[in-house]
DNA sequence: CTTGACCCTATACAGACTATAGGGTGTGTG
DNA sequence: CACACACCCTATAGTCTGTATAGGGTCAAG
């Protein structure tokens, strides 16, 4: 199949698996005479367990390492394993540190209802100031990632 | 004071405030002899106010927006309001998605207990299926910024 | 007079793609 | 047969929020 079927297949855009290509996670097909791509079952599987790995919110990296041990299968899983417990901690950490992020901003919001002027508005006071008990961000670490790519 | 200070000052990198500059979002200083940017209190309260809204995660087009209000306090703070809540609502729709996702992990995570050769590991099996549900990402939407950049 | 800490600009890199430019291929219709 | 149109190819640049690097200037202390 060329790699609009195989896109169409696996939700993956034309553009993302050309990409995926040339960073390694997906080996290189065969070509056509015209030097189109074409791509078989393997391809398939090979993707879909990219696009899984991918919507577990992995890095390319970390997808990378268990291509690595599924391509061993003489190997023990143990680091697989590992990868998708490190993987957790992290997620785990930053569902917390957008919860403490919500919470300020609910106190932040809490400053200010409508139609002042600006001058008087408790949300832009509160962001001039130095952090106090209503923005709680202490140490103000940034926590990234609230905006989805488009 | 120089570029330095105001970085120890308001816990934000040199480059951090060069940048931010190019951005448009901290205005010019003026400049010593030797071409050294002079601050004055004034930057450091702006300063202060971008990296509040950075630690609440917003991005700079919304910090703009923000900085707009409260360089224009004849206006109202309507738009800060709404921008606000914007925000919220965005963060809370990241920890639903994040917590679906920490829920898929656990259940991958669940498959596999050691030292099983990967031919046999239920993780790496249960990525290379079609989603399921134990994976339960059924539409297998990309949920991003887990990693944090370094 | 040299060392070291600080400052300057310009450019490239990070991740995980997306968008654009400029071209080739293959099929169906007039 | 000519043309449109959908699809394919490569290469390059852009997204966002910075960080890293190269290559240089300034200034105070020893």
């Amino acid at each position: 199949m060329k790699i609009g079927e195989l896109a169409t297949r696996t939700g993956c855009r034309v553009v993302t698996i050309r990409y995926y290509e040339r960073e390694g996670l997906l080996p290189e097909p065969a070509r056509s005479e015209a030097n189109y791509r074409l791509y078989g079952e393997v391809h398939v599987e090979r993707l879909a367990f990219i696009r899984h790995c991918r919507a577990l919110d992995m890095t390319l990296d970390e997808i990378r390492a268990l291509l690595a041990c599924h391509d061993d299968p003489e190997g023990t899983c143990h680091q697989a394993d590992i990868l998708i417990d490190e993987h957790l901690m992290h997620v785990k950490a930053r569902i917390s540190q957008l919860q403490v992020l919500e919470e300020s901003l609910v106190a932040l919001r809490a400053r200010c209802q409508g139609q002042r002027p600006a001058a008087e508005c408790g949300i832009l006071d509160a962001l001039s100031r130095p952090p106090q008990e209503t923005l709680s961000s202490e140490d103000a670490e940034h926590v990234p990632g609230t905006h989805p790519r488009v």
